[in-house]
RNA sequence: UCCCUGUUAGCUCAGUCGGUAGAGCGGGUGGCUGUUAACCACCAUGUCCGUGGUUCGAGUCCGCGACAGGGAGCCA
């Protein structure tokens, strides 16, 4: 007999020959006549519900089967008579292929995110972190089909640089030299001896590489993995993330905001059309109203305001902020959830901000004061999309790396991109757990990931 | 890294004025029922985070430490 999924017995009315079934016993409620297995196999939310009659060789031992065995399950199915599920499995055979005990931590009753943390390798297992990483799998699936429907070409950049300076944070050292008797020249390690022949961190951001590709390709992107060593202890920060990094030759700022804008809805719509059974059990569970939020999201068109503009608002906004305000200064999540929930309410795009609070690679305007910046806000968590048009002018961008203190000659091929053909080009990074974040309603980081990393944890 | 709050049964927590620990859930046993957060009865379970101190006596008060969570900063 095929091996056949819980979604899809579900999805079906009825079966006319017997189907073999498998999964993991979520309860077992068993009476004297009669037991009720709720059966589930990670295809999708609901639970199949077996019932195995007292007829049934071997139905006392039945009873005693423990939640998170494994078990196989040839039956028929058939629509159930009780209310709660259209259709259910009547057993002929139950076989327990992996037996679990009263041990077993997942116990049917509600546990907090914190402990289930605790036991990350079996919280799949469970209906919330169930739903979040089937919506994670999709949601990748729909990253890289947006991109491939508008021909953008996937670049695997590499996750191992040498560049010490890209301008994000703090980084990841690789080496394979012994920790405790280091080569030293003249106080200071000798890197020449280690693997690369050079110091090397683990990447903190593909865009620099993609750029590069951007010059040959026009428009590409990068999904993968990126490391911060920043000792951050919050919900929303990691050691180990996914970034989404589309990069377009012969575009601007505009068409950079333009692309942002359809992908980001383009992904609330997938989740929604897609997802629908994992998103109500959101909208139920997590986040009441998150639904209505999304789909705001996915059917309004974005705004556009200059930061100078924001700056004006917040200046006369009629509520404190804990931070000041003032052209020239940074903005603080309180300030960018104001623009976007109280003044716009809804998403809108930050623009041109003083260049001195932006990376070196951002394209200077003709005002000479601000840079070609664009950030994306949203209600709820304020910058979601951080991106920018890029400094495509040899002189001015090498000006500017020096003024920023990044080492032009580690990063002499960046420079070179500008020296041969340069472009007018943009792009922008989306952290790819935060994205899943705002979709979902969870608000801890930690808890759409795998096995999350973050400081002084990497267990699992 | 800074600030705040925690750490008591497998889990979530209560524990009054300092007098040697409780509840719910989960688990076990039995009963009952086409059940579905099942229900009913009974039963069991503690390094009260560690450490030092105050005290006749510390889960409770004080110091130190560890760990966790939240907030901030950094950022995606």
């Amino acid at each position: 007999m095929p091996r056949i999924r819980v979604a899809d017995l579900l999805k079906s009315k009825g079966s006319s020959g017997p189907v073999k079934v498998s999964g993991w016993v979520r309860t077992l409620r068993a009476g004297k006549d009669v037991a009720f297995i709720a059966l589930s196999d990670g295809s999708t939310l609901a639970p199949l519900q077996v019932v195995a009659e007292s007829s049934l060789p071997g139905f006392a031992g039945i009873c005693r089967i423990a939640t998170g065995s494994a078990v196989t399950i040839t039956g028929t199915l058939r629509e159930s008579p009780a209310q709660g599920q259209p259709v259910e499995l009547a057993a002929d055979n139950v076989e327990v292929v992996g037996s679990a005990d009263e041990s077993y931590p997942l116990q049917k009753k509600r546990h907090t995110f914190e402990y289930l943390r605790t036991i990350a390798h079996l919280r799949p297992r469970s209906n919330t972190f169930g739903a979040v990483f089937r919506l994670r799998s999709s949601l990748a699936h729909a990253v890289h089909r947006f991109f491939e429907e508008r021909r953008f070409l996937y670049v695997h950049t590499p996750i191992i640089t040498a560049s010490d300076c890209e301008g994000a944070g703090e980084m990841f050292r690789v080496t394979t030299l012994d920790p405790l008797v280091p080569p030293v020249i003249d106080g200071a390690v000798d890197f020449s001896s280690d693997f690369f022949a050079q110091p090397a961190s683990l990447t903190v951001s593909g865009q620099l590489e993609g750029e590069l590709f951007a010059q040959a390709f026009r428009d590409i992107y990068t999904f993968g993995p990126t490391f911060r060593a920043e000792n951050s202890n919050t919900t929303r920060h990691a050691s180990e993330f996914w970034m989404i990094e589309p990069e377009m030759a012969f575009a601007d700022l505009i068409d950079d905001a333009r692309l942002a804008e359809e992908f980001f809805r383009y992904l609330c719509r997938h989740v929604l059309e897609n997802c629908a059974e994992d998103m109500a059990f959101f909208d139920s569970q997590i986040e009441k109203g998150l639904l209505e939020r999304v789909r705001k999201v996915a059917d309004s068109p974005f705004e556009m305001m200059e930061y100078s503009e924001a700056i004006r608002y917040l200046e006369k906004a009629p509520v404190p902020f804990q931070f000041p305000v003032s052209w020239g200064l940074d903005l603080q999540s309180e300030h960018e959830r104001y623009i976007t929930e109280q003044i716009v309410q809804g998403p809108v795009f930050l623009t041109n901000y003083p260049k001195e609070i932006k990376a070196f690679y951002m394209r200077q305007n003709d005002d000479n004061r601000t840079v070609a910046a664009m950030d994306l806000l949203v209600p709820k968590v304020g910058e979601i999309i951080g991106g920018s048009q890029r400094e495509e002018r040899l002189d001015l961008l090498t000006l500017k790396m020096n003024d920023s203190g990044v080492d032009t000659k580690a990063l002499w091929w960046y420079l070179d991109s500008r020296r041969w053909g340069s472009t007018p080009h943009a792009g922008f990074g989306l952290g790819f757990e935060r994205l899943i974040m705002y979709l979902t309603g969870m608000e801890n980081i930690r808890d759409v990931i795998p096995f999350p990393r973050t400081p002084r944890h990497a267990e699992f």
